[in-house]
RNA sequence: GUCCCCGUAGCUCAGUGGACAGAGCGGCUGCCUUCUAAGCAGCGGGCCGCAGGUUCGAAUCCUGCCGGGGACGCCA
């Protein structure tokens, strides 16, 4: 990446100015490179001088200019200067810039590949929701950031895992089954009230007329007597085929989805229990196993071990996680979880710490939750209160596309309030539309060259040197910053400047379409250079819309 | 009470240490005999919640306060 190269150029000027003693011998600070907000300021920026000017008592403006004298040549770099009140600025060679198109359509869409992961092994594990009812909205939020996380982390170049992670055991399953029960009972004219705890849902209404068919009366046991367990299965396999049929619909696909059970299954609850026990981590009191997460500076101890000697969630989890590091070996682990969950990254934290686990190799990333209104209306949210707004009745309402940007524009630590009334108004005018509208432009081009006199989408032929109107460089740049932000994404983890990229890049394709005609009979030879130009872009666009799981139309 | 997130244009939100603060939507005015007008150009719109502090430089970092959301369970 050129910015890349820069950075190495300034380094190296900088050295080289401390070794002829025109900058005094201080560390140097990490060489920040950063896109100045506005053109006449370059392509690229450096405030260096500014924040050496301090330790080397010195004129920032000289230190510039010393450092400018040092900097190594760039068949990139056209002209350097260095401005008040002590940057450094970057131009970019026009020439260069054109040559890029060349690249951009060599790289097709390795172009947005940034080298940061190095091979890596990391895991992202989203959604996650329990098989107790159909996703909802918020559930829809986190399969769109999750998924589009893991193929941007795989641009940059470290082996991604998705994985959903699913309850088949614990207090909520049985929950479940017991309401599930409670409707199948009512079917049959049985008085069966549903628990107190119980998730009311209509759904669950829908799930025992399935029973019912599927099973007759033969779930049926005497009053009184437990629910079936096969029933509660039968429930759960229903609910995790809607899950699954959602996502699919979505776009989202999983790599792996693990069972909770499975933690129990292969031993790894045991285990962590044992391993924090031999650190003197685990206490018993009131009946209870506790994971003394006071004596590690929170402000109370976890249960992990209820009374009824049935493991609490974080036991389960501490269990999972260790599989997840020790077991399946993953370098780095990515948690996405809703804000509801956000008292339980602090206790997990602390457990995959006290198994050695380096702070740094698991990212939680907790994302502000998902309210739902139809105008003035706020809607349930919740599986256990009531009727639920699902994922699949906003997809069916907004459309898929538009459902998927709108996740993905918000960052996760931003609420988001989703008007369902104005997103279904709206979704004509989204900006997705605007983004695709620019891939589809081109796609009519491309066709439109191939019945011209110019022949077939022959676009090899081109000469990239003769693009040099400002909105064909202008749209050029733009293409360049894919990499950089594939790089800020996997390191920042937010992936939510994707779609304002996307616009932004589109914003160039439709300035140039209005401004530069690309078919032109009279002059075939500008004409393949920006048929060449557009398929690059068109390129660009389709790569930035599969990282966001998009489609990429060709007529619209 | 403690902890987490948010407060930026009429609305929805980007910008989280740099050089005159941005986008989309909405409002107003223009532009289709020419590769898709789901487009383009222009106009209007802001004590960046408030008060201090750190810094050459703060919407961005720190402290306090105000307002909104969330968490504090032997639920997940």
């Amino acid at each position: 990446m050129i910015k890349d190269e820069i950075a190495r150029m300034v380094e190296e000027a900088a050295t080289r100015a401390q070794e002829a003693g025109e900058l005094p011998a201080i560390a140097l600070p990490e060489i920040v490179i950063e896109r100045p907000q506005r053109s006449e300021h370059g392509d690229y920026a450096t405030s260096l001088p500014l924040r050496l000017a301090r330790a080397a008592q010195a004129n920032p403006l000289d230190l510039g200019q010393a450092l400018v004298r040092r900097l190594p040549p760039s068949d990139a770099v056209e002209r350097v200067e260095v401005l008040p009140p002590g940057f450094v600025n970057f131009h970019l060679s026009e020439s260069w810039l054109a040559r890029q198109v060349d690249a951009v359509l060599e790289a097709g869409a390795a172009f947005a590949q940034a080298p940061v992961g190095q091979g890596q092994k990391v895991q992202v594990e989203f959604v996650s929701a329990n098989p107790t009812g159909p996703l909802h909205a918020g559930n829809g939020r986190w399969a769109a950031l999750g998924s589009t996380l893991a193929r941007v982390l795989q641009a940059a170049g470290y082996r991604v895992e998705t994985e959903y992670y699913f309850n088949d055991a614990g207090s909520q399953v049985d929950v479940f089954a017991r309401t599930l029960y409670a409707r199948y009972q009512q079917l049959f004219g049985r008085e069966a009230p549903v628990p107190e705890d119980g998730y009311v849902g209509s759904y669950m209404v829908d799930l025992a007329e399935q029973a019912r068919e599927r099973f007759g009366e033969a779930m049926l046991r005497p009053q009184g007597e437990p629910a079936p367990e096969e029933l509660g299965r039968f429930g759960m396999e229903q609910v995790m085929d809607w899950i699954r049929r959602d996502l699919t619909d979505l776009g989202v696909h999983f790599d792996h989805w693990y069972r909770e059970q499975t933690v129990y299954d292969a031993g790894h609850f045991d285990k962590v229990m044992a391993l924090l026990r031999e650190k003197g981590l685990i206490v018993e009191r009131e009946g209870a196993v506790w994971f003394a997460t006071s004596q590690l500076g929170a402000d109370k101890d976890e249960v992990v071990v209820r009374s009824s000697n049935l493991p609490t969630y974080l036991a389960t989890d501490i269990g999972y996680h260790y599989d997840k590091f020790f077991v399946r070996d993953f370098h780095r682990v990515i948690d996405i979880w809703g804000a509801d969950h956000q008292g339980h990254v602090r206790p997990l934290q602390l457990a995959a710490e006290a198994m050695g686990i380096q702070p740094e190799r698991l990212n939680i990333i907790i994302g502000q939750l998902v309210t739902l209104r139809r105008g003035e209306e706020v809607l349930k949210i919740s599986k256990r209160s009531g009727d639920i707004i699902t994922l699949r009745e906003v997809m069916d309402e907004v459309g898929r596309d538009a459902c998927l940007f709108f996740f993905l524009s918000r960052s996760a630590d931003a609420a988001i309030d989703f008007d369902l009334e104005l997103a279904k108004r709206q979704s004509a005018e989204n900006p997705v539309y605007y983004v695709q509208y620019a891939h589809a432009r081109i796609a009519g081009i491309l066709n439109h060259a191939g019945e011209s006199a110019l022949g077939g989408g022959d676009v090899a032929g081109g000469d990239t040197s003769l693009l040099t109107h400002p909105a064909e460089l202008a749209l050029i740049r733009k293409m360049l910053l894919l990499p950089e932000l594939v790089e800020t994404i996997a390191r920042t983890l937010e992936p939510h400047h994707l779609p304002y990229y996307a616009q932004d890049l589109a914003t160039a394709f439709h300035d140039f379409y209005e401004k530069c005609r690309v078919v032109d009979d009279d002059s075939p030879e500008l004409s393949r250079a920006r048929l060449k130009l557009v398929a690059a872009a068109q390129s660009v666009l389709a790569t930035t819309l599969g990282l966001m799981g998009m489609s990429t139309p060709d007529r619209m």
